[in-house]
DNA sequence: GCTTGACTCTCCCCTTGGGGCAGATGCTAC
DNA sequence: GTAGCATCTGCCCCAAGGGGAGAGTCAAGC
């Protein structure tokens, strides 16, 4: 039987932590005496303390190690360790992309010596928006289940025999940025008027391209509407993106642009 | 001038990061009216806040954030953009390594059906540990400053006209493993008997093999001990660990290799 | 047998970057 | 005048422990 602070030597981790997985229900100690509280591991809890550690390393949180550990189902264990894979490989692309960022934020710098130039250089149009006959989906949804409701609209492609333009995009009707529940539609273009759901009319806009990925998507709507205020418009609508380029034309997100249009009208 | 809720759909940022910003003084309101508390914000602080948005991207925390939006001194913005990047890139590797780990934890587990055995494959060997002459180098130090006393000690090679035998090491006297402070001494085996600090002798050793990075290293370590003290044997010194190959043979770190030594004793 | 120093216990507060909720006002529109 | 939002402050909460206080425990030396 060895004391806290032998196997916390032999484990490489911290009385305190312990202390924590004890409580936590993660690693009790194989005795405790019901007198003095002293806790005693046996040398078979190292073998379960690296591979905790080891879990640990790979990003999952402690409740989901606990859970990992009572897991008797083979085939479940094997798909939580390919998912947390590809978990770790989606991170180190994001990472990827803000270091590209960075870079670039940098070179801006050193060139300009302006910090706020790299993000103050967008330029703002007004004009009409495009007429465009769409097929629409609108719901409350989380930014990450983009990809799921598209997924349902470009489904009806095929079974409505329409033409798709390539001009596909996403308005936002309750800005609240909840980033999990917003009021979104989404719409992708065709070229049937008369299969359409919805035909978006022309208004007049403030307008911007947004090059890059969708992190500092936000600094273009910051962007115009600055514009608008300063300007003496006032926002007459919500605002939508239009997609020209992304990650379905195999671009790094570096590469990506996006329209950001602001239906406007004079104060 | 903007109500908080117009600002945080603006900026895609709740009301309660702007209560955050504002109480920690990162970001505070153009006005405040004294007597109702309420925030009014001025166009121009969108720019501000999507720039602490961008800097927060790029991993710096709140308080790093304050004191760059502090900063006037053009070079040392420069300087920490650099750092900043620096540890982005030290990051992505450290997270490549720990996906390599993981892919090859997931092979061996599909492989062999058992979880644990990708860490339980140490093979013990009782055998006397190498005679060595070295130059030494004990100190108090933390595991991130082991490449300084390392340069320290190599410095030391041309001047006192000695040489390396490849074998180096380090020792761990109190293995509290306090990765901030421990008292460690560093090794460089050498050629030359007269010239060395210290003469380490042969004693009986249990040892193992790590191949790895050092992140698992402590799985030998519990690999080792869980023998020790199931084989009947007691911890008699200090342990040690033999560098065979690692980054400065240009390896990545799934290639390295590592000899760790217990001396030890019959009960 | 006593003391000393090392070890361990529990309990409480602290960290980062906010989220959630309660209860109280404020603002604006009808 | 009042309904319905928007906003305010204040309090507790998350993860994964760290730090320290104050008290009890253990083994060794005298």
């Amino acid at each position: 039987m060895l004391q806290i602070g032998e196997f916390s030597k032999i484990c490489q981790v911290s009385v305190k932590t312990l202390h924590h997985y004890d409580r936590l229900g993660l690693l009790t100690p194989a005795r405790v005496d019901p007198l003095t509280g002293y806790r005693y591991y046996l040398p078979e809890q190292i073998d379960t303390m690296n591979y905790i550690q080891r879990l640990k390393r790979y990003g999952f949180s402690l409740e989901e190690i606990q859970r990992i550990l009572a897991l008797s189902d083979e085939r479940e264990l094997r798909l939580l360790l390919r998912r947390q894979k590809e978990k770790l490989k989606l991170e180190q692309r994001e990472m990827a992309t803000i270091l590209n960022e960075l870079q670039t934020h940098i070179s801006v710098f050193e060139r300009t010596g302006d910090i706020m130039t790299v993000q103050k250089s967008y330029v703002i149009e007004v004009k009409n928006s495009p007429v465009m006959h769409v097929l629409t989906n609108r719901a409350k949804m989380g930014v990450d289940e983009f990809g799921k409701y598209y997924g349902a609209l470009f489904e009806r492609v095929p079974r409505e025999r329409v033409t798709p333009t390539g001009l596909n995009g996403a308005r936002y009707y309750d800005e609240e940025f909840n980033s999990e529940s917003s009021d979104i539609e989404l719409f992708i273009g065709i070229r049937e008027r008369e299969k359409a759901d919805t035909v978006m009319e022309a208004c007049l806009c403030a307008m911007t391209v947004h090059h890059g990925g969708y992190s500092t998507l936000s600094e273009a709507y910051g962007a115009i509407v600055s514009w608008i205020l300063e300007n003496g418009y006032r926002i007459a609508g919500a605002p939508f993106e239009l997609y020209l380029k992304n990650q379905f034309d195999s671009l790094a997100p570096e590469d990506w642009e996006t329209e950001v249009y602001f239906p406007i009208a004079k104060q």
